[in-house]
DNA sequence: AGCACA
């Protein structure tokens, strides 16, 4: 009989450090040219499949740029995302997602455990190699009311409207009818994506381009269906390696 | 490359 490890360690044999898993994704090679506000939406209208997601943050400084931090509700949507979205072509640069180091402050305090970090940071402490089982986790955190509802009061962020895509800004095209699907895998036939895209009301037609491989075009009656054909099948895998990445078509 | 909490 075979014992299924439960929730414990998933086989990889991760190339790097290895970061327990965590509710929080840590992302890296993102593109640099990209407005913070536009980055954060767009991730996080990539990334809302994989479950409720609790914040989004990025940073503009040195030593963040090109990074950011997704924090989900539960760690089993954060491993989804994780595996899913690696390598996913993201503004033409595949994300690199690792688990978070620590756990972000927004989880902390739903959870009792917040410390303010001008306390954390002074704790810095060289020298020590001995190991020592310390971690009393379990102690009871008797000074801090835990609320109720701590996500009652974060907005709904996993509920903003798809703000526009996931494009280059240098070729914004605005919300229409029609899709423009790329990075789809040599062997996609016209029918597949029939198939895919057809489940969503108001489904014309869909356009291959024979003089460009893996992009195609999807056409819906109006802005309203192609955007939520768009948002269902973002980051749709026809084959393991390769996501499709869908954005409004240029007119 | 780079793990924070605007």
């Amino acid at each position: 009989m075979a014992e299924n490890n439960s929730g414990g360690g998933d086989g990889g044999v991760g190339g790097g450090g290895e970061v327990s898993a965590n509710q929080t994704i840590y992302i890296n090679n993102l593109s640099e040219k990209i407005k913070l506000d536009e980055l954060k939406k767009s991730l996080l209208a990539v990334f809302s499949q994989f479950g409720k997601i609790v914040e989004v943050l990025a940073f503009k400084t040195l030593k963040h740029k090109g990074q950011a931090w997704l924090v989900f509700e539960d760690v089993s949507s954060a491993t989804k995302a994780l595996h899913q979205m690696q390598g996913f072509p993201f503004y033409d640069k595949p994300m690199r997602i690792q688990y978070a180091k620590t756990k972000s402050d927004v989880i902390a305090k739903a959870d009792g455990t917040f410390v303010p970090r001008e306390r954390r940071k002074r704790h810095e402490e060289k020298g020590k190699k001995r190991k020592e089982q310390l971690d009393a986790s379990q102690a009871g955190m008797g000074g801090v009311p835990a609320y109720a509802g701590p996500y009652g009061s974060a907005p709904p962020l996993s509920q903003i409207p798809y703000p526009g895509g996931v494009k280059l800004p240098e070729a914004p095209a605005p919300p229409n009818n029609i899709l423009f699907v790329q990075n789809l895998p040599q062997e996609t036939t016209p029918m597949m994506l029939q198939m895919l895209f057809c489940q969503y009301a108001g489904f014309k037609e869909v356009r291959m381009v024979e003089a460009k491989p893996g992009i195609a075009f999807v056409e819906y009656g109006d802005e309203m269906q192609s955007t939520v054909a768009m948002q269902e099948l973002q980051a749709f895998k026809l084959t393991p390696q390769s996501s499709m990445l869908i954005t409004y078509a240029k007119k």
